[in-house]
DNA sequence: CATCTATTTTACTATTTTGTAAAATAGTTA
DNA sequence: TAACTATTTTACAAAATAGTAAAATAGATG
């Protein structure tokens, strides 16, 4: 099982796969321009600290984000705003779809 | 929980999750230019046809594919070609990462 | 119509994902 | 150094994912 998948097709896997969250994509999305700590982004979606923490060290994990600590409060960073390619093809593919469907 | 989440941030995550998976990417590459049907791709992938349906229904579900019969096979066939755009792009964000990563 | 073939669906299992709450940790500051 | 704050980690539970095997289904064919 699984001989015939290649490498890329698993690494491809792997990286889509760290970003096929709802609220990853939001969190991607809030540390892009703004310096916003881990403990608000927990206030603004009212969710545990745990939770974000474990969204971000799955981002981190894929190598999309790397953190960076400013006194008491670690601000996540992206490693390339390239991952929003990925966030607007996965939109224009969705668009393309249905553009089909109504076909 | 999950109100400032846009709707576009969700409908993006299950596009995504429809493709981030290695079987999935594998399955979309075999019929974008063969005409194959699932029992030679279970053959393929020794696994399942079970296996192989419930992955097809997925990218069903997602509109990704849909299925045209011929005599007694069933053959996939995908809605657009530019799912490819998304597979094509996470290469590109992976090979970004790393880069950035060898800095 | 009866049967055959390919596919799907169902029942089940194991694993992964996603969340919480609370303990542990790391770094800052009094 | 002690205490404080923010974050991470751990232990746990519920839901989702991904596989198998076998029953059910749909359509083709004798």
């Amino acid at each position: 099982m699984y001989e015939p998948i290649k490498k890329e097709q698993k690494l491809n896997a792997l990286i889509l796969k760290a970003v096929s969250n709802p609220v990853r994509i939001y969190l991607l999305e809030e540390i892009r321009n703004k310096k916003i700590c881990v403990c608000e982004l927990a206030k603004k979606l009212n969710m545990s600290f745990g939770a974000i923490s474990k969204h971000f060290s799955v981002l981190k994990n894929a190598g999309l984000v790397y953190e960076e600590r400013d006194g008491n409060n670690i601000y996540y960073r992206l490693t390339c705003e390239c991952i929003f390619d990925l966030v607007e093809t996965s939109k224009q593919v969705f668009d393309c779809i249905n553009k089909k469907r109504r076909l």
